[in-house]
DNA sequence: CCTCGACTCTAGAACGTTCTAGTCGTGTCA
DNA sequence: TGACACGACTAGAACGTTCTAGAGTCGAGG
């Protein structure tokens, strides 16, 4: 069936009459062939339907001008993310090689299949592991972690300035006349401490510490429904919330007890995610700069294969405010 | 920085002060090497942090053991599918390779990445390139189209039995005491017209051929707004609608206009989109049986790769009902 | 006429594995 | 004692590329 060996460099050669190397020219587009010959050797390899082998390509041009990332299924924007890195990673000539977090295949071990395929460096998304392990990886190839904080020498950073993300949410929420602003927390979560302590900064600045507060939330939809229980004793006029993914939860308990968004109560999230668009829940949230972020993370790892000097090891980029629809003036 | 050479067979070897065919049986468990030289090389091999080199690997021995995998960003349970696809590849001992479709990267640029990298077979998830261009790919290895039907006697497919995932959502409403149930289609979709079938069958075989009735409608939010608002002026009491997403839309008009679901109109969806289980949303809708597509995908691969007597080339999965809150018994 | 450089091309050694075909002991059996 | 099977190990050739070093050819300049 299809056991007719796939065609080899040497095969195009003795079917155009040259020599191996010099078809390894034509097809790399190096110098040192004439046009004719190489329309010739171009014309063969076509009907042959020659395609290059990049496992032996690699192995013998050491450089592999190849990236590998980890990212995770369960996390709804890394799908964003992805998009942003193919696009960066394309147009300065490298190629990126994917492996997959799961519920059952964990960051270890997506990381290790991507050590084998020989990438020149790692991107990380939101990566989980201890930060020793990320250093001691850091110490063998270029690493670079998107939306986490690294305190670690060796190991790049690119991420969102989750501090001013809140910022941007306060302010639009006093703007709008509010002042007792709740914030649900996110736990245990990678930079739920960045967040929270934006929210209790931005409170301050306000001159609204009197109406701090922060209450137990997490990742997920219970955590933020868990949240708004806690809320409906003593409700405040808006709330921010760690994500949007606790958010909805949190909107659909408010909702369920009568409670109107925004009349009653405004609500903003965090990340953007797909379905915050959707019409039916349309929350107001602050999206990272995907795109920026993309290009960002695929030029540093860029650099460090270049063996360039790195000033400043951690790119912090700033978030922008996405105004939907569960914000609104407070009653009056 | 990261530039001492990483550890090859040939210093392990010489490390442990053996030949390098020895090292190399060691580490592939293979047979034909003592207990005692077994562990000291892997001692040895632990203590240079050796990691084999897949490409080298997989240049030698031909057969290379690796699944290449396209899948698309911009599709909700796609994610899930890959779950399930690492799951089934690491229990027979195969590796996956991911190639992503982003809006940037068409299907033809990830195939071709994959090619490169020299699987040994190619699972498409929901692929939309022509049959033509299906078939060609499959003379030169085996190829298993998911989520899609392919008339091309070289191209498995493993799908849903999208007709009675229809049947199931018709059964489930007519059971609840519906007549008047509606369909709104998917346009020019993969898979909308075995749905659409599905459901005229399934209003046939009710006797309530009188009541079918199809909008059209399409992937998105958009259209399913659309839909809503074409079905406002004459409502029915129930539903179908081609996806999830659709489905979302076409909820947000209902409820707008003052409609409560369940109450005055049933809705089933379509996918078990992750945000069709959202507390807001609560979606009741057709699940397709994801892990055993995986399963079922993944071996065909492999049997094909065996070269292994191929009975049917189709397998069609029967998909489920996840009943949620859109969906309850009609107004009296 | 000879030399030189530019250009086109080629032979053959890498790259890090796996695989085939051995070699060397050592113990068993006739 | 010799033949022989067996287990533990090794040398060296693959795999399909890229790369280095050099071999021809040709026209120009002295």
């Amino acid at each position: 069936m299809s056991s007719e060996r796939r065609a080899t460099l040497a095969d195009v050669a003795a079917a155009a009459g040259v020599s191996v190397a010099l078809v390894s020219i034509v097809m790399r587009d190096a110098p040192g062939a004439s046009a004719a010959t190489r329309a010739r050797v171009l014309e063969v390899a076509r009907r042959l339907d020659y395609q290059p082998d990049s496992r032996a390509r690699l192995l013998r041009s050491g450089q592999s001008r190849l990236l590998g990332v980890v990212f995770s299924v369960m996390h709804p924007f890394h799908d964003d993310l992805l998009t942003g890195l193919y696009d960066a990673a394309e147009k300065i000539g490298y190629e990126l090689t994917l492996s997959a977090v799961t519920p059952r295949r964990d960051e270890r071990t997506a990381i290790a299949g991507l050590l084998q395929d020989r990438c020149a460096a790692l991107v990380l998304l939101g990566p989980q592991i201890p930060t020793a392990e990320l250093a001691t990886l850091a110490g063998r190839l270029p690493v670079v972690a998107m939306m986490r904080t690294v305190r670690q020498r060796q190991v790049d950073v690119v991420r969102t300035d989750d501090g001013r993300g809140l910022h941007l949410a306060v302010d639009h929420l006093v703007a709008l006349g509010h002042r007792n602003i709740a914030h649900v927390d996110g736990g245990r979560w990678l930079s739920s401490a960045e967040r929270r302590q934006g929210y209790r900064d931005a409170m301050r600045r306000h001159g609204l510490q009197a109406y701090e507060r922060v209450v137990n939330g997490g990742y997920g939809e219970e955590d933020g429904a868990r949240a708004a229980r806690e809320l409906l004793d003593d409700p405040p006029t808006a709330v921010t919330v760690f994500n949007d993914l606790s958010a909805t939860g949190l909107l659909d308990v408010l909702r369920r007890h009568g409670l109107s968004v925004p009349g009653d109560i405004s609500v903003v999230g965090y990340d953007d995610s797909s379905f915050s668009r959707l019409a039916h829940i349309d929350l107001t949230t602050v999206a990272q700069d995907i795109e920026t972020m993309a290009t960002l993370a695929v030029a540093r790892a860029v650099e460090r294969i270049d063996g360039a000097q790195i000033v400043h090891r951690e790119v912090v980029i700033p978030p922008r405010l996405v105004v939907r629809g569960t914000t609104g003036p407070p009653a009056a």
